[in-house]
Formats: structure tokens, C-alpha cells, sequence
DNA sequence: GGTATATTCAACCCATCGGTTGATAATCCA
DNA sequence: TGGATTATCAACCGATGGGTTGAATATACC
């Protein structure tokens, strides 16, 4: 129960069996069991994972007969590319000063800051 | 020990104290006690905080009398950055299909701000 | 040399995590 | 109805994580 939000997202994708997961579901939405094939770890294992992954609000899942189908929601991953853009200044060559940096934030139409 | 490298740099960022002092690092460098003292728990602890960040490549610590420099080292934020900009079509709207994005990718390589 | 300061090391505590196995619930199908 | 399939729940286990306190190390200053 990792109180703030950004902490639960970090925490769940610091695992490399959940990235793969959530690599999976770019590409559609899947039951537990198809995500869990490439695995050598129990359906259960996948089950806490998937858990995991619906706390942070990176998959919901909708349940559709016995099945429960997963689907990758991006908001999170949106969230965490803004957290990581406060930082680009230090690895971009482009922005000398943070002036230079602020001004482009806010001229962007990428509009990361609604 | 985490073995890959990007599962340990998602790791350290998921700790709320960690995230504070990394944004307190990216206005300048500071020494261990100047980085605990916003904090009310004990410098050992900040020390080890700083342990995982170090060897998530996100700080380098320079010696220096009794004193141990630390300065905020962005390359891994740079890869974090490439690795969430992976899923940027499924949340931005501008991309109707991966063609147009994969397209777009190459034709600004990675200035998207210019 | 002796003391104060800055930092780390070491041992410990408790909570959480990733995994297991076994049981349970829900749904389809013959 | 009953069996097969899908998924979760529950209890457990060993390892790791974040915190503590106390001791050790390194350096500056008097």
C-alpha cells in the first residue's frame, strides 16, 4: 500500500516480469492465462503481478464469462514521462539554462502541462 | 541487488525520499548532511538512501576532506525517458496509428523540441 | 595528540515482496 | 448434474527494504 501514486508506479514497473506483461498488452488485450504462457512462474504469480499492475493504474481488467481480460491503460506511463521531462534540461545539450527550458515548456503544443 | 539496470533505477524512483533528494540534487550538489536535513529521519538512513541511488547510476559521490559530494548523474533518467516514450502512441492523441509514430520517431530523431 | 564533525558500517526489527502450494469461486459445456 | 477451465484467495516461506541505534573511520582544527 504505497501511499502516493507516482511511488505505486515506479514500484510496479520495477519489475521486469511486470514490464514484459505490460510490453504484452501494447500490442492487445489478453487474458491472465495467455499473459502468464511465456512465463515459467505459476498462474497465480501473474495473478499478484496483475494486481500489482491494476493498483498503479496501469491495466483495468474486465471479466467476460470465466475470463478476466487485461488492457494496458497509459495514463500512468503519461504521468511518468512528465515526471521524467523535469529532468531533461540536465541531459539535453539544446537548453543552456533552465530559463531556456521553461520558455520551450511553455511555447510547446504538446501542452504536457494542461 | 536487482540485477538490471533499469529495474534497479525504476526501483530507487520509487521511494518518495529518494525522488526528493534527486530533485534537491538538480539544483546543485550537496554533501550527505545537507541533503538529510530536510528530512526527519536519521542521516544513516539518507546514507543508504543515497547507496541506492549510486548504484542506480543516478548519483556520483566525490570525496573531498570529511565531506562526500554528491551530484546528480541523468543518464539513466535519459534511458527512462526512452523507455516510456516507447508507450507514448497508446496515450497521444497526435498518433492515429504506429506507422505515423514509428514515421515520426525517425524523422526527428530524438529532438522533439526543436 | 585530542576533540569535533562528517560519513559509513554493522546488527537488528518489522513490513512488504515475489514466489510456492492448496483450496475456493465462477462459468461453460456435455 | 457434474466435470473441465479460468482465475482468485489464503497461508506460508525466504529475501529484500526502510528504518533504528551504536560503533568505526576519516578528516579538520586547536
Amino acid at each position: 500500500m504505497t501511499a502516493d501514486p507516482v511511488s505505486a508506479v515506479f514500484a510496479a514497473l520495477a519489475d521486469p516480469t511486470r514490464r514484459a506483461i505490460l510490453a504484452r498488452l501494447a500490442s492487445g488485450e489478453a487474458t491472465v492465462n495467455e499473459l502468464a504462457e511465456p512465463f515459467p512462474i505459476s498462474v497465480q504469480a501473474i495473478s499478484k503481478h496483475l494486481g500489482v499492475l491494476e493498483r498503479a493504474g496501469l491495466i483495468v481488467r474486465t471479466r467476460e464469462a470465466q475470463w478476466r481480460r487485461c488492457r494496458l491503460d497509459p495514463t500512468p506511463l503519461r504521468t511518468l514521462a512528465e515526471w521524467v521531462d523535469q529532468y531533461r534540461r540536465l541531459w539535453d545539450e539544446r537548453y543552456d539554462t533552465l530559463d531556456d527550458y521553461l520558455r520551450d515548456l511553455k511555447g510547446t503544443s504538446h501542452d504536457r502541462h494542461q
